[in-house]
DNA sequence: GGTGACAGATTGCCTGACAATCCTTCAATG
DNA sequence: CATTGAAGGATTGTCAGGCAATCTGTCACC
């Protein structure tokens, strides 16, 4: 190898930036579920081109962020209860499986999930809940990547854009920062579960961990 | 209901007919992997504009039917041994956990499943290969589909036509219909014990099943 | 009050074009 | 002879503009 990887010159195209740029902005809540993505002046206000900003939509409606009324135009997708549900169960099934799967998972795989959960310790003291989640996120999909699938990683992640995508738009900031210390304990125990290869504990730890956040969203998703 | 359910006014967009007439024909392997994909010449020949075929190769591209090189265009995917692992890999996660929670399953996802089984039984004395390799895949989409989740559908979905892809890529026909009945016998167990709801038993014989195939291809990939 | 039609707005899709980029070929040089 | 360098051709990336089709909202009318 003669050069770092990170200088594989591969020049994101222009719709995958737009794509990129829509997709943080929806799932960090401040386009609200339901609004219009008019074509036209998004597109004039992104500076970029009708078809290439079409190009970027599409993608974005594939992920289930955005959606598509025929001849009426894309809406940023307000989730319902039923999402909700659907979006845990992909992550019980995912995560349920590659707990389960700890006995066999690669030693990098560990190494970087011990790294995920070092990162969630180190900002967890912040206030920023949008950085909060995410890295909350991350050690979960790190989790799922010991299956070593990178297509369930995919499935993962477009997964966590949606639950983003319901937190923001419900606003379960004060929630879930003060359930944070209890995460971090539970995360604890769930890292040492899976290095030490105990995939029954560990799968055990990671199912309740998920059915106590679910049940308190759904609560969240009721009331609102 | 006024209206037969064909009548429902859902005109499919240009694009997405385009999308699904290109998947149907990769899939079929009527284009060899790697053959380039000209956007002026597939749309001067398929009747379209260059955008809109854009459109739905950044859909194929998604389903990672088609590799998309910057500047040199898109190219049928060439699945190696890593892609046939990986495919497995979501099969077993997918059809495992869906074959465990089958105790929970509704009733009408069961009724599914027996219909895609009786489907399968009847096109099964076919030698159109590819007619029999859906309607097998179909009975295991419907097994997955006792998870009742629509996201984790679509995962094994595209996993599925990446599959139909490497096996219409290896020109798997001949051993594929002499395994037939056998699969069929596996296929009826699976079946009666899923019915019965006996979880255990599910999963074993969905795990064995799917590794019996897959070292089938993977030994045949090993032979290409 | 309910029903129909009209106007406005927006999308769906196409045509045409230009710049940027890449691969191939070929000549020049050590 | 192998390697380097540059020109040529082909293809993609993106844009601008335009027309028909369709949906929504409003308003007159029964």
């Amino acid at each position: 190898m003669l050069l770092p990887s990170t200088t594989t010159l591969r020049r994101s195209s222009t719709s995958d930036d737009v794509a990129a740029l829509l997709r943080n902005t929806i799932v960090a809540g401040q386009l609200a579920p339901g609004t219009q993505l008019r074509e036209v002046a998004l597109a004039a206000e992104l500076g970029v081109s009708r078809p290439t900003l079409r190009e970027a939509l599409r993608s974005l409606e594939r992920d289930g962020l955005v959606m598509h009324r025929a001849n009426r135009g894309v809406f940023v997708a307000s989730l319902g209860a039923e999402d909700v549900e659907d979006l845990y169960r992909v992550r019980v099934v995912l995560e349920a499986s590659a707990a389960r799967a700890c006995a066999e998972a690669t030693d990098d795989a560990l190494a970087a999930l011990r790294a995920a959960f070092e990162e969630v310790h180190g900002s967890w003291g912040g206030d920023d809940l949008g950085r909060l989640v995410d890295t909350d996120l991350r050690f979960h999909a790190a989790i799922v990547a010991l299956l070593g699938s990178p297509r369930l990683d995919a499935t993962f992640a477009a997964a966590c854009d949606g639950l983003r995508l319901c937190l923001s738009a419900i606003g379960a900031s004060t929630p879930h920062v003060a359930r944070g210390p209890a995460a971090l304990e539970q995360h604890r125990a769930i890292l040492a579960a899976l290095t030490a290869r105990d995939a029954e504990r560990a799968e055990r730890l990671v199912l309740r961990h998920i059915e106590v956040n679910r049940s308190r969203i759904a609560r969240l998703f009721a009331g609102a």
